[in-house]
DNA sequence: ATGGAACCATAAATTTTCCTTATTATCTTT
DNA sequence: AAAGATAATAAGGAAAATTTATGGTTCCAT
């Protein structure tokens, strides 16, 4: 087995025409190269350079080699730099930001798989509703967002990962979830509590009632935040629409609608004009990966 | 700088599924293995095999890694093949270059036998006057030639394999094949055919006349190729001299003359300052066998 | 649970590899 | 022929890699 310093002694000679020079340009003396030479046309029970004259002259064999080793260096040079750039992503900072569904549920899986692999990154994420953190990424206060509303702006660049569906909850122990089959107008009569204006949740559910059933309902109060939400339903405030992520282990039941049902698809989303730096780039492969 | 041993042990670590696996692989013990990936782990500055859980698991780090690895010791095993094909001959070239007489009728033979026992080998043989081949050799054109001049650079290794015999040749109608004995003189009295100057025959022919009798002859015809020679000789338009092997199987007579006779020595040669390469001396060795 | 088996890490000692300095040999140049 | 440049060689020593021996986990089966 030759080891890569007689690959890189060889080829240092042949480019830099001597034994001499290739010790210098290697911070090696010159028997060093000597002696790295000698072995490796011991190993190799193949003479490579001729060096009886004034110039040094490959032999057939050591042409051979060169164009070989010459690959293998390159290779070995690029991978070198491959890891390098992949340590100093251990070193950064990135910044994302992520509406309420994905940030406070979904993401938490990968960003503890992302602050694993990389712990020296200094991750921050900040959580707001969509319209927010579209707004934080245009002025640059992070640098990749997940959302649950397309945004429609011409440098947002927009990959959608994930659909999501959006379940109506009420207390265990409410009348309609006793009920055969629940109907829309059903839950229409009922409290309906929601978001905040700006949500994404908010926006897509009063606009597929209108789409479906041509009506609006009355909201009789609105909370800041999902869990918030929640707890309210829990306490028998009303009826909410939140994602079925965030019910998952929740005490409320989610009613099964017959007439009408919303998916809803979230978004990474970073800045076309900028290129996504490597841990950028990575988080957001992490997310195709994990929800593929 | 790493080292391909590291390499080596990383990749039959993941393949093999395990250190002690890959020790056992790669004839090693254990404790090297672990040494060997600790050090890697170290030049890198990065972690590659999580193994704190029952099963090993590459790290972000490891996976990429382990791409340019395999990269890597595969092209340094292609090299490896590459350098053993050529040392057993089963790759590589060899440019030869002959005179006339060795390379139009003698050599034959030899090549056959050559490009069979290395039918990979990509075998060119270039045939001019003694003189020409002796040039192309000091450019490093061909690295063995077969000439039929002793070349006097100091610089060339010669090598003589065999005596040729240059006789004279008559169209079997002359009357001088009907006689009992033939002189050099009766024979100077004819039209003699020769070859070109450079040719290693009509010098040396035309010195021994000159040495023997210390006479010249005239030349009243010169022709491009010993076989244009024989088909002239044959037509009637003259007498000539050509190596016995050339007249074999041909319709032309030998005239024996009693006062004279040339025996031509064949020489090999190459490079003194050039290490043959193994084709090269197996070739020579080929010559040396087959004209013992 | 508990003893054993499999597996990796660590330590110390040893061997091997590799490099350096010093010197010699060879070839080129003047 | 002498000087200069360049590679080979020798000897000593530093550094690297490997081995044996051992310790600590985890996993499995009794």
């Amino acid at each position: 087995m030759h080891s890569f310093k007689q690959l890189q002694c060889f080829v240092a000679i042949v480019e830099e025409g001597g034994f001499t020079p290739a010790a210098q340009k290697l911070y090696m003396t010159q028997p060093a190269i000597s002696w790295q030479i000698k072995t490796l046309e011991g190993e190799l029970g193949l003479k490579l350079i001729e060096r009886s004259e004034r110039r040094l002259v490959l032999t057939e064999a050591g042409q051979l080699f060169y164009e070989s080793a010459q690959t293998i260096l390159n290779q070995y040079e690029k991978m070198d730099s491959e890891m390098e750039q992949f340590k100093n992503m251990e070193k950064g900072s990135l910044r994302i930001g992520a509406s309420t569904i994905p940030g406070e549920y979904l993401l938490a899986a990968d960003l503890a798989r992302f602050t694993k692999t990389f712990p020296q990154v200094e991750l921050q994420m900040r959580i707001g509703d969509s319209r927010s953190i579209v707004k934080l990424l245009l002025q640059e206060n992070i640098s990749v967002g997940v959302v649950g509303l397309k945004p429609q702006e011409e440098q947002i660049q927009v990959k959608p990962f994930l659909t999501d569906e959006i379940v109506c909850i009420a207390p265990p122990d409410h009348p309609l979830c006793r009920k055969e089959q629940v109907f829309l107008e059903d839950v229409l009569q009922e409290r309906i509590l929601m978001r905040e204006f700006g949500s994404g949740t908010r926006n897509q559910l009063q606009e597929e009632i209108k789409k479906q059933k041509n009506t609006s309902c009355k909201v009789l109060m609105e909370l800041g935040s999902t869990r918030a939400i929640i707890s309210a339903v829990e306490a028998g405030l009303g009826l909410s629409w939140v994602s079925k992520t965030a019910v998952r282990d929740e005490a409320v039941k989610i009613l099964d609608i017959e007439d009408f049902s919303i998916k809803r698809d979230l978004y990474v989303i970073w800045l076309k004009n900028r290129t996504l730096s490597p841990l950028g780039q990575t988080f957001v492969q992490m997310l195709e990966e994990a929800y593929d």
